[in-house]
DNA sequence: CGTCTTTCCTACCAAATAGGTAGTAATTAT
DNA sequence: ATAATTACTACCTATTTGGTAGGAAAGACG
């Protein structure tokens, strides 16, 4: 029951850039040393943010990163699904292509985990980054 | 944000104890087959759930295990601490022995964490081993 | 133009965790 | 005695986590 750190780097990531880059580009590197975490790995995170569209990247000297957004209009579990894949508690509360588990019929247990899918869904969902920042 | 197998299955052997028992002790072999959990596996966490004190066990032919309690006397919470050990989301929200993050004091994402430590915990909690039996 | 800085992309890797399997000893009903 | 069952401990494989590493592409600046 653990959110990893990808999912705890890319809120700090996401904050610091809140905090410290007022529209401008900033670094990897500076977001690495303030944030203590190591660039390589900070690099795919931000890929994966980047991708979701809540970044806008410059590269090449004095390239860097900045929020697409203002922070008001991030959703923190958008944020955390994002790069930790669902959160779901366990597989069989998630209807991919409306495939189910087998065992659901007979499971007394289902209806209590989809309930707790559903209030930590609804608690990161009721966060925006500005929530984060002081 | 998992739930392992080992939670679900103690979960579910307890349920299966409550559905099934009726006082009487149940084989793990019976257990095994109705929940589709193998055997060995089952052994190891029913041996958890025994050490914290939530069986009754008895040995030899036509032993097996039993319910300690009445359904509503188990937290469903409980049960699922016990066997996936805590259930914190992120270690920074764990203070063992008064020590924290070392960045605790400059983060501004503990007091989230620590919100979804709660409502995690305080679902799982407002169950009894009876509500999720039919 | 050349160099420096920075992002972008892909491959790789070690340690930990998950999810078991296996063997054997101890206990008890029949 | 023996068959059934729990109790204990060691082991094992696949996946996930948490990174490293190297190099290509792009832009700023002298």
């Amino acid at each position: 029951m653990r959110i990893s750190t990808k999912g705890r780097y890319a809120l700090r990531t996401m904050i610091d850039l809140a905090s410290f880059g007022n529209g401008n580009f900033i670094s990897l590197k500076d977001i690495s040393q303030r944030q203590n975490i190591p660039i390589k790995y900070l690099e795919q995170i931000v890929s994966t943010l980047n991708k979701a569209g809540y970044l806008n990247s410059m590269r090449g000297s004095n390239g860097g990163h900045r929020l697409a957004k203002s922070p008001e209009e991030y959703n923190v579990g958008d944020i955390l699904r994002t790069v930790e894949g669902n959160l779901n508690p366990v597989e069989c509360v998630a209807y991919e292509n409306g495939v189910s588990c087998p065992r659901s019929d007979s499971c007394n247990s289902i209806n209590f985990w989809k309930g707790l899918d559903d209030v930590v869904n609804k608690y990161i969902d009721s966060f925006t980054l500005k929530d984060l920042i002081q």
